[in-house]
DNA sequence: GTCTATATACCGATAGAC
DNA sequence: GTCTATCGGTATATAGAC
């Protein structure tokens, strides 16, 4: 198989398992396993733990613009593009109560572990807050628009952290509508 | 020293480590070094890992029943005692930007671990919502106590894992603030 | 009740044959 | 580009002297 699409394919087990069993709980050997290498030859395509990490933070952020970019296209309106991030929650539910937010749980795990790479985990967070901050600007609250940014994406890590907690889909949608109608209180 | 009180110690330093460190990544080394005893005597006080964090879990209940105990002599009304639940994000605040909330970020690597002692923990997460459910039921709204006691807590999650991620003051602040708001609303 | 020494397993990482 | 074999380190856990 040709390196690219064999690193693609590291790149997918691990983004997989690093949100499903956590980065420090998942090894090598899973993921070579995962997509049917040897561990040996896992080191041709990347030398390092922190190099998968690495890779694995950059294919979420590519992952995310062009999430963000779809959304552009779909929603007409401010409010309802902030909409779809509020109802990431509901889309991704399944995942969600099994494993928490992706974002979340990894930013947490690396803070703990002290990793170099929080930083970079970090970009993801933020790239989602310029993103809703653009969103409350255009929706006529450019001054309070960071705050209105940060207060939506605590939200959804209440909402992610809970539902891992209590398995309890009744509680998402009612903090979805919750949500819905205090962005209502801010469109004009 | 009595056998109870290096056990007491051994707790205490576990309990620190866990959070700050996370259960996975807090070795037994790690605890014993803590505490000023060898690798090999440790086996004397707990037989395994999942001992300590049984035993760690326990204290916490423990120091939480006080806790609530002690708000419910300090707080004259329900309101009052919900306040100080959502004030623990500015008490705890120092703690919560460097390592989240213990309760959340335990429960989230136990969930990702697939450990065990997940259920036990998640024992934390519900003698809170218990406790806020009984103070929202006597403001006067038992039928959506515990609802309303979902809520505040996904409110104090999400807080602490944004605080930990952009470590904000003045974001913990505001989210506290509207808290307060939102908590005015239903007092009658 | 505390210690040293050790068993056993797995981790990340490397070397070298093919 | 993939493999097997292996190194060095650390993890949990145990045995036994003191």
């Amino acid at each position: 198989m040709p390196a690219v699409a064999t690193r693609e394919q590291i790149v997918a087990a691990a983004d997989r398992l690093f949100y499903h069993h956590g980065y420090e709980h998942t090894s090598f050997a899973d993921i070579a396993g995962a997509v049917g290498l040897s561990r040996g030859n896992f080191y041709y395509h990347f030398k390092s733990k922190d190099a998968i990490l690495d890779a694995v933070i950059d294919a979420r952020l590519a992952d995310t613009r062009r999430m963000l970019e779809q959304w552009e296209t779909e929603a007409a309106t401010p409010a309802g593009r902030i909409m779809r991030y509020v109802e990431i929650v509901l889309t991704n539910r399944a995942d969600i109560q099994d494993y928490g937010c992706p974002v979340g749980t990894l930013t947490t795990e690396l803070a703990k572990l002290e990793h170099a790479m929080l930083g970079q985990a970090g970009r993801l967070f933020t790239l989602f807050r310029t993103w809703l901050r653009e969103q409350f600007a255009q929706l006529g609250h450019a001054e309070h628009a960071d705050e209105l940014a940060m207060h939506v994406l605590a939200f959804s890590q209440g909402v992610a952290v809970m539902a891992n907690a209590f398995h309890d889909e009744a509680f998402i949608q009612r903090e979805v509508d919750r949500m819905r109608e205090w962005l209502h209180t801010y469109e004009r």
